[in-house]
DNA sequence: CAAGTATTCAAGTAATCGCGCAAATACACA
DNA sequence: TGTGTATTTGCGCGATTACTTGAATACTTG
């Protein structure tokens, strides 16, 4: 026999846990994240994430019923998008708390950085400041869309792939600090060493345009790509 | 076969993914809401949530292995803990992005005020300066160890069950503020109701002592009850 | 209107989860 | 050292979940 408060809070917490579902699955995961970048179509989430589409498109299923994405039909194609920028930030959270309680988070990207031989300095706040200010020359490697969709202003788009063949149209006296999408995304990580590489004084900036925007700072976006 | 950024990407959201998978149960999500409130014993939080103390325990043992919670054998008890305070923020960022994107939160708070005929007359931050300021007289209707665990300052301690015996040590003339766990806590609620009848002039705080603390505001504690 | 393509749906399978019950463990206290 | 109590563990059941494969649906576009 429940009584109605007990009954209120069973409804209540099932509620809650409609989100804690959505995100117990380490693909999800995943596709927020690469959502959190801007738009996607099914296919280049299921690319990006190495699944299949039939999976990618049940994966974006739960999200939807979740609330978090919301998906929009333009043309022949399927654009899914966080359905708030809140979600972006809370992926950053939940990403952050990981990082604070789960000691193997940590384990795992210093392992990942000693095989790749990048050895890491951040400067943070201070690094983040200088990028604000226009001190340095700042290139942001990710996929042009992603950049198109928003990025931090001033910075130049060369995607990772591209870097190697437009070295020459970075300056060797200014310093240059490469982003992509967030503390644990790779892009900026090979950006770096190749840079250093070739005898530039190259930094990684951990941070991504969702921490940038919750900061309250401003983002630059393209424009001529927001229209169907 | 997998690049090793593929194995990278996979083993960190496989991490983000245990605290996903530690909130996809609702009895989980009210079991740290619980402990957000304070330290508790298993036998008091399965009592608390309605569920059997074996399986109370195999939901704190998920927590635990998440790193969300910690627990401490005290005497002939086991106490659990939030394992940080940054898990009980977190809890309420989960709760204000479900609030935010889900609409049945708001459906089924409303629907179960409507149910108790209690209306809803919120005036959140005015109200909170008036608590702070101490405008107002502020009673804590939550169980006697949450308010020694960690109380609104200046708040006196009047757990719900016993209020309508201790109505005369209310002053009538003054406006009464009461609040409990947090905006999804219904003794406060039933408190108010209660208030009201009796021709006080009452009003509910939606924030508990955790939204308190995140505001960087100071919380009282009795001192003699957190000696081991 | 027909053909092609992107996406979703449906069915099957292996794995996991939540829960109740009963037994085992661990520990304080006499 | 024994006894009582709090907690954990093991087991079995039904339900859910992730993933694959193959077919269906809904569009656009020629």
């Amino acid at each position: 026999m429940e009584t109605p408060p007990r009954i209120f809070k069973n409804k209540l917490y099932e509620q809650f846990a409609r989100l804690g579902k959505a995100l117990a699955a380490p693909k999800r995961l995943e596709l927020l994240d690469l959502l959190s970048q801007g738009p996607r179509t099914v296919e280049a989430l299921a690319d990006l994430t190495g699944i299949t589409i039939a999976n990618a498109s049940q994966h974006l299923q739960v999200l939807r019923t979740a609330r978090l994405v919301a998906s929009e039909k333009l043309g022949l194609f399927v654009e899914y998008r966080l359905a708030d920028e809140a979600v972006g930030r809370f992926i950053v959270q939940l990403q952050e708390l990981a990082q604070l309680r789960l000691t193997e988070v940590e384990q795992i990207t210093r392992s990942y950085l000693d095989e790749r031989g990048a050895l890491e300095a951040v400067y943070g706040e201070e690094l983040l400041r200088r990028v604000r200010d226009g001190d340095v020359t700042v290139i942001d490697v990710r996929p042009r869309e992603e950049y198109a969709a928003g990025h931090v202003p001033g910075a130049i788009s060369i995607p990772v792939g591209e870097l190697a063949a437009r070295l020459k149209e970075l300056p060797k006296q200014r310093d240059i600090v490469a982003y992509c999408r967030g503390p644990y995304c790779v892009m900026a990580i090979e950006a770096v060493a190749l840079l250093r590489e070739h005898g530039y004084t190259a930094q990684r900036m951990e941070q991504g345009v969702v921490d940038w925007r919750a900061r309250g700072w401003q983002v630059a976006v393209e424009p001529q790509l927001r229209q169907s």
